[in-house]
RNA sequence: GCGUCUGUAGCUCAGCCCGGUAGAGCACUCGGCUUUUAACCGAUUGGUCCUAGGUUCAAAUCCUAGCAGACGCACCA
């Protein structure tokens, strides 16, 4: 078959517009373009420039063409600050412009030269003098059309997470939601960092998965002949090395649970988990409201948000209510282990819509955390919960190794019963702790669901550059 | 994994109930017009109707199986 006949008419006309390119002695790639200007920082430098007032001002930028009106006498350049709008009279354009406009389409990347100008209708301009091709596309951008009105963007939302840089290029909300999750990530940071606090990596491979109640995904190194989990936490390693004298420690990492997928869970995800030595869980209480009070700010500028219709203020000071007063509060009854968890989730979480924290959990569900100091059958752990949704999990650590010892004994019968997402028993964690971790609180927080409610995304898929998908 | 819906031109969709040789708008190309913001006017071009099989003289349309996706439920952070 001829390879043309696979391609559509639109992208032969681009590849007929690239050869006259090259006969013009253009190289539609070029290596590299000077800029004088962001298109921001020009729109904000003339935002005083009357309406048809004219200036000598003689700018270069460089960005995408997006929209074309009347032959190319007006179009809209975009860069990655902001969009401006360029002028050339096609009666009156030199004919080397001329015959270049006609070898350009929507979408390639231009360099300008010119004069800045305001035009009667009020848009801030620039005269067209000089026009360099810095990249020529071969396809077209996705539009939607609706009626007759057509507009850059993607109807399909597959699409916008397969061929992510379509939706970069056409949804200006896509990219800021990835510019804010990139300033969360940093604010975290900066928050931590600020009060001592040193990030460590540990490791993503490991021959056994513990940390957390999840099933693994499972690969194989080659030269040792040995399978490996992708870890499901970063817990156990983290509190090694708060063992080794990492009194202030952290670590921002991908995850990876072989679970579904859904609106709120993607295969791998980001967390991030803290620990503190010498601190209980009530010292990771506001630390954590702290943390999440400072990003919420500084991401949004404001400490009130609205989610999904619905605002959220991490202005005032959590809500902190005992698992066992909530339950009793939303049934009436008085429980304990299990069916009080149960009874949590079922009844409780869906109305937890302000930040929540809900601490005092069933010794069961919790094989990491220290027993409660005074409440027997549970242990000094808490989550906290935003729009009914669990955002972060802290403990005050299990220390004590023989009692981490029964707990993993515990864990290791129930997976022989049967449930492939009981903890591991990691014996040489135990060891460590045989060596002495000192009181010690920690807190795992999910980067993604946080990233959500800060960007008024309503899928984990909107804060995930490349979300798993299945292959075509 | 279960349920509901969807798949037709580059894009957005109509046609399907009731079988009879594939339609619109936009985009592209050409011509006209020229200070626009969805520019406007005219003409042309463009299709493996998701895939495979079946029924039929005849299938986009009816039947069966499959593939892909969205949403909801279940598991999970």
């Amino acid at each position: 078959m001829d390879e043309k006949q696979d391609l559509t008419n639109l992208e032969q006309e681009r590849l007929r517009k690239l050869e006259g390119l090259k006969d013009l002695g253009i190289d539609p790639y070029p290596y590299k373009f000077e800029r004088s200007h962001f298109i921001s920082e020009l729109q904000k430098k003339y935002v005083d420039l009357a309406n048809e007032e004219r200036t000598e001002d003689m700018v270069t930028v460089a960005g995408r063409v997006v929209n074309q009106r009347n032959d190319w006498m007006f179009v809209d350049l975009v860069d990655d600050t902001g969009k401006i709008q360029l002028f050339s009279d096609a009666k009156t354009r030199p004919e080397n412009l001329q015959e270049l406009f006609k070898l350009l389409d929507k979408g390639d990347h231009i360099g300008v030269v010119g004069k800045i100008r305001r035009t009667p209708r009020g848009a801030l301009t620039i005269d067209m003098e000089t026009v360099t091709v810095l990249s020529k596309t071969l396809k077209p951008l996705p539009e939607i059309v609706e009626g007759k009105r057509r507009r850059l963007g993607i109807a399909d939302v597959e699409t916008r997470y397969r061929q992510r840089y379509l939706d970069l290029i056409v949804n200006e909300k896509s990219k800021d939601n990835l510019y804010k999750k990139a300033i969360l990530m940093r604010e975290i940071r900066n928050f931590l960092d600020d009060q001592d606090f040193v990030e460590i990596e540990t490791p993503i491979l490991n021959t056994e998965a513990g940390g957390a109640a999840a099933r693994p995904f499972t690969t194989h190194h080659n030269t040792l002949g040995l399978d490996l989990n992708l870890r499901i936490a970063t817990e156990l390693h983290l509190k090694r090395l708060a063992v080794g004298g990492f009194e202030r420690v952290y670590e921002i990492g991908r995850i990876f649970r072989n679970e579904g997928i859904s609106i709120k869970h993607n295969p791998e995800f980001t967390s991030i988990e803290v620990y503190w030595a010498y601190t209980d869980v009530y010292d990771m209480m506001n630390l954590t409201e702290a943390l999440v009070r400072y990003v919420a700010e500084k991401v949004t500028g404001s400490q009130q948000v609205n989610y999904q219709g619905t605002d959220i203020d991490f202005s005032k000071p959590f809500r902190r209510v005992s698992m066992q007063e909530i339950v009793r509060e939303h049934t009436g009854k008085e429980l304990v282990g299990r069916e009080l968890n149960d009874a949590f989730e079922q009844h409780c979480e869906e109305k937890l819509i302000q930040p929540t924290i809900v601490y005092d959990y069933p010794i069961e569900i919790s094989p990491l955390a220290k027993k409660h100091r005074e409440k027997e059958g549970f242990v000094e752990r808490f989550e906290l919960f935003i729009y009914g949704r669990e955002t972060a999990n802290a403990f005050s650590e299990l220390t004590d190794p023989q009692d981490q010892r029964e707990r993993f004994e515990a864990q290791a019968k129930e997976r022989a019963g049967g449930d492939d997402e009981a903890h591991v028993f990691d014996e040489d964690f135990v060891n460590a702790l045989e060596y002495g971790l000192p009181p010690t609180s920690g807190m795992g927080l999910g980067i993604d669901r946080l990233a959500m409610f800060l960007t008024d995304s309503a899928s984990i898929r909107d804060v995930i550059a490349f979300p798993t998908m299945k292959p075509l």
